[in-house]
DNA sequence: CTGAAAGCGCTAACAA
DNA sequence: TTGTTAGCGCTTTCAG
């Protein structure tokens, strides 16, 4: 028998370790729930003298009210969520700082999944448009295939790209082509003809930005009538460290180039590390050139394309807020601008 | 009439916009939904027989159970929040990739809470513990104070503090008093008298680690007899641009410091800026120890006091899983271990 | 081993 | 202007 006067443990009024629910309010300020989920969304069909009866209530009882009930209610989470890859590389950061940025203005919130393998990265694009998690997504650096894009665009989840393009999706680009050109350009301006390209491994791309600084390298050379020269092309693995062994290899050749563009800036800065090591002065003896725009750079002093990064998440939010709002059938696609900037490791040509 | 009809429109099996349900399955496969859901938590009570006609169900409709629907039945949403100070110092971010990894390998998601100014750290503070949005939470570098430290030991949502610290809560930590101290025994070591500290303002803390270093760089002189002098020290606003300010003010004084240690790696860099620009070189004439362990002080080869900040990050996660498994009730504090990392800016006094 | 039914806390018709 | 009620999609007793 006491059991049965255990279990229900009714009316415990004076101390309540739940938090107090949208039903306690009610009953303390003598109306409906309605009439409270009203006052809370502000809605305008509540008299003010009810409205101040409920709204005392509420502070009285210190009453938040649930969001997961509200979320399952209404349908929407007022949640973004970030696909993003390991915040390994600087540029992803940048861009995550955009985009928390530009959240931070809205009401949404952001939840991040971080991407460490392509079994990840398929889950997430399999799951996270129809599971009711978030009401946007943005993926950062991280192109679908056809399927996966053709999933995206289906669901009702409007989805957005940052660095990587899908036409069926919305996306926030940078012309690479055009910024491997200004760039090669640039060193090309300044006397140079024996110009390397060193970067990530072209041929199967995790991400295919490098493919495309390479083109622009190979536009800019030809249409300065500059004889492409196989040997002094180099990609390896991803990384500073590694980045520094193909400078070495690069740079002790019998006619080293005299100027180098990296694929990104931590490879240049791998590159400059080399040039230390080797005693090769830069900018005097050589000239280096980075891609990206990242803080690193800066604190180099390398001379670089700045892609604004932080720029690509700003914008890329603001695209997914309108979409958001409205619903636009037609992918849209925004080009960032490039910015070459010049610091210290960039040099005329001499001799 | 018809809109009688219209309204409901019942059975419209053939196309469905709508993602189906645990009844959708169930129907299906000819069970109770009660049956479905066993199936989706692995329950035992279900015969090989049911399960499998439910999996094929599963399978067919493509159904993914509605988190946000499970999360308001079972009161776990599987989330942690993380708040933190906005992406700004790289310190953070490499704290946050620490969760991040940690997170990983467990089934929680992480929604980032990003503080751009104290009032957003205090509506966090106040609302995260008691929302039921997260099941857990992480904060980074921002300690509470006494009410809002209250306020999370109460709530039933365990919390854990990384770099910052109060009785009531767990805390992962560093010493950063034992830091400064490693920092100027070094220079010491190194046969320096003249050794400035330069820092972000020490007296209103947003954070007090500086003055911890701070107190750390006074123990040495003391313990070592090396009188203190005023002049030495400065300190001002956050960020590279003013620490190259403070250290053009500090290298140009009539007896400039053979050496300095910063509050932190970004300060020091900007010390090797201005010391470049005053032609001073490094280490030969001047001795720069920084204070972080962040990426950026590997590409500048800097001397540093490596607080492992991303193991704070990882331990950081874990205690707070530990917490969430078994609600122990005593706060539970872990330091981290200091490694004074010898690179190229810290050299012996020549005279 | 299985199904019916009662919530979880809220929103949104609908009726009054 | 208000209150009643029926869900949102799931988990979890409780019977059977």
């Amino acid at each position: 028998m006491l059991t049965y006067i255990l279990k229900p443990v009714p009316f415990n009024e004076s101390f309540s370790p739940m938090p107090p629910t949208i039903r306690d309010v009610a009953k303390k300020a003598n109306v409906g729930i309605a009439t409270v989920s009203r006052v809370i969304n502000n809605n305008t069909s509540v008299s003010e003298e009810t409205r101040n009866a409920v709204l005392v209530a509420i502070e009285e009882l210190d009453y938040t009210p649930n969001p997961i009930a509200r979320q399952l209610s209404t349908g929407r989470t007022l949640t973004i969520g970030v696909i993003v890859p390991n915040l390994t590389l600087p540029s992803y950061v940048e861009r995550l700082r955009g985009v928390q940025a530009a959240l931070a203005e809205s009401e949404y919130h952001m939840v991040l999944y971080s991407v460490g393998n392509p079994l990840d990265r398929d889950n997430y694009f399999k799951d996270l448009s129809r599971n009711g998690l978030v009401d946007g997504i943005l993926i950062i650096s991280l192109p679908p295939d056809d399927a996966q894009a053709e999933r995206f665009a289906q669901s009702d989840v409007p989805t957005v790209l940052i660095d990587a393009y899908h036409e069926q999706l919305c996306s926030v680009l940078t012309d690479d082509v055009r910024g491997g050109e200004i760039a090669t350009q640039h060193l090309i301006d300044l006397g140079h003809e024996r110009i390397s390209f060193l970067s990530d491994i072209l041929e199967t791309p995790f991400h295919p930005s490098s493919y495309y600084r390479y083109q622009g390298y190979r536009k800019a050379l030809t249409e300065n009538n500059i004889p492409f020269d196989e040997k002094y092309r180099i990609s390896g693995e991803r990384g500073r460290m590694y980045a520094r062994k193909m400078a070495k290899q690069l740079l002790t050749m019998p006619e080293p180039p005299s100027a180098i563009f990296a694929g990104n800036d931590i490879q240049a800065i791998g590159i400059l590390d080399t040039a230390r090591e080797l005693q090769i002065r830069v900018p005097e003896e050589l000239s280096v050139i980075g891609f990206d725009g990242i803080r690193d750079a800066e604190y180099t002093n390398l001379t670089t394309i700045d892609q604004h990064l932080h720029e690509s998440g700003e914008e890329g939010v603001k695209m997914l807020l309108q979409e958001l709002e409205s619903l636009s059938a037609a992918p849209v696609l925004k080009r960032l601008s490039l910015e070459l900037v010049q610091r210290n490791t960039t040099h005329a040509f001499t001799g």
